[in-house]
DNA sequence: AACGTTGGTTACAACGTTGTACAAACCTGG
DNA sequence: CCAGGTTTGTACAACGTTGTAACCAACGTT
């Protein structure tokens, strides 16, 4: 059976308010009465209940996790920093897969498991700042990309200059027809747009036109949807000599398209990702991409969560940039791999 | 702020108590009654605290599911699975990352969040059937392989028949020296050892000899040390015509070891996995495979957690064997891909 | 007309914990 | 050895919910 404080106090000889102290590491508890509380409740294998706490308390020491796919790698590695950031704070994660529609989204949002839960990380795919202000719920940070300032702490990696300097780089590397993959024209894609402008600043700074036959949408960003627009890419005619996905699924679906056409990596084509998944360091070729700080995006979004429950609820939101670099694989290299 | 039933029972003008039969779906309710409560409920937007419902009744409606680690692709598809699956209770999951070392996945086991969860779906890498023995702990129902009969609920997949069926595929295209990446030799691995004895069986069967210079070892089953083993295999001079790797993971680093020694897949050196992840599908050459159905899987474990939690705790261990099936693509097709 | 039966609602207690208020025991220094 | 404070411990209430028992009203039955 699961004992109580209750329990531990008779067993001890003391009252349950000082057992509940020595659990709390209160101060002035004589050594001796902490000495016998202690051995009581390791005799019994005493466990607070969580639920009772929770409810004198408002705390419950579980934190939520919410992101579209967990089977999506870029997502799944993020899960596992945030999981091992919280495990400093004593935080157990409930990690919660909305799917990425608005509708599960904001139902999320709006408090997954609904008092369970002291703060949220969240990765949004479809909801835009609107949709979160005015959200009375729990403290949350945003992980990720978001055009606008919303009403909660954010913390991304800046995009535009990401997807600058990789496009950049493709061009750097005598490339001229270079095509972008993964553009959405939904209101909601944020990242995309991003990616986009970065790609386009690019182009500009070097007088290349923009060449709108040259941006294949992807309605998701699975290795499906990369190799499909590959495909149709090639299909069109378009004919790139590089090709800058928006991130590493994409690239990998990519990469197996332009295998299938008989096309060599980087010498017809030069491929780039975003994202730094561990597919991309064993694939073949291997995957140039911009590679995120993961470790620091989850620690800064667990931090910030920490202060918001630490006390300053209303604190204005804060905006964290995260450190990446570009990581330069075989996919862009000048001599031949495939 | 948030409601309590209290504020509700107020706007209706009725007790606390009818307000909690509404919410509950008890059904002497007079229509009428029923309609001002539920017209209060949404004015208030009440939600109804799951930590005093828990401290009642002794329910959350939260699971675990605890994996190794959420981004190996395998058990982050199979995560995506578990999370739909209890959804169809009204579960919320609680995904736990225990690392696969034994203490982290004792305490895992002997009950994460301490009261916070009804039960707990646990796919263990280093635990055996006698560290699971004797924890008086929640429901619990295992998830992959395990040696000996132990004290929970069970689902996998045959180990033993579904290698044995992959390495008869590898020895049916004519290949005869046949390689196995992934073995453990540690008490623990008992995927590696039930896949170990199914790659033996169909040896014999094929009256092929067991060469023990075609077994390389694997700590983990990573890329990268899918990609070491393959390696040193090589540079034993073991000269292998087909390597069948426990997990796809490894698969995948196999692939890009013998890229990088310029061997082709299938012509030279035919590939096989285990698990069937997406990564697979889209790799160059595409990855043959063991595809165990993860949806079946996920879906009984919830349903073996169901059946627990509805009453028969102490009911008899059930060991539930899922189907699989050998998913066949180009590495280990006889016309040339890479 | 008195009766049990059922439907609809309510008051109360309890789940296990911790904050508040307070009492008892213990120290110090004059 | 006593006034003053500090340390150590206790009793009680409260967090928001639901199960139990009980109640009243309306009903059909005898």
């Amino acid at each position: 059976m699961r004992h109580r404080l209750k329990d531990v106090a008779e067993r001890a000889g003391v009252s349950v308010k000082t057992v509940s102290n020595v659990v709390n590491g209160y101060v002035h508890v004589r050594p001796d009465t902490r000495a016998r509380v202690e051995e009581a409740i390791a005799e019994l294998n005493y466990r607070p209940n969580l639920s009772a706490r929770n409810l004198r308390t408002g705390r419950t020491g579980v934190i939520a996790l919410a992101v579209p796919e967990l089977d999506m790698p870029y997502f799944a590695e993020l899960a596992r920093h945030v999981v091992t950031a919280a495990g400093v704070h004593g935080w157990t994660v409930l990690v919660d897969q909305t799917g990425g529609g608005p509708e599960q989204e904001r139902v999320a949002a709006s408090g997954i498991g609904d008092h369970m839960i002291d703060g949220l990380i969240f990765s949004p795919l479809a909801l835009t700042a609107d949709d979160l202000t005015g959200l009375d719920g729990i403290p949350m940070v945003l992980v990720g990309e978001r055009v606008d300032h919303g009403p909660a702490d954010h913390v991304a990696v800046d995009n535009v200059a990401a997807a600058r300097e990789v496009t950049a780089h493709l061009i750097g590397l005598g490339r001229r027809r270079i095509a972008a993959i993964g553009a959405q024209r939904t209101p909601e894609g944020a990242s995309a747009r991003l990616r986009l402008e970065g790609y386009r600043a690019a182009l500009a700074a070097a007088g290349l036109p923009y060449d709108e036959s040259l941006v294949a949408p992807a309605a998701a960003w699975h290795r499906a949807d990369g190799a499909a627009a590959m495909r149709r890419l090639l299909a069109s005619g378009a004919r790139p000599d590089a090709v800058f996905c928006f991130n590493d699924t994409l690239a990998l679906g990519a990469l197996r398209a332009l295998h299938e056409a008989r096309l060599r990596v980087p010498d017809d084509v030069a491929v780039a990702g975003f994202d730094d998944v561990e597919d991309g360091r064993f694939s073949v070729p291997t995957l140039s991409t911009v590679s995120p700080d993961k470790e620091v995006i989850a620690r800064l979004a667990v931090e910030l969560l920490a202060g918001r429950l630490a006390g300053e609820r209303a604190a204005p939101a804060r905006e964290l940039s995260v450190p990446y670099r570009l990581e330069l694989r075989e996919s862009t290299e000048g001599r031949a791999q495939a």
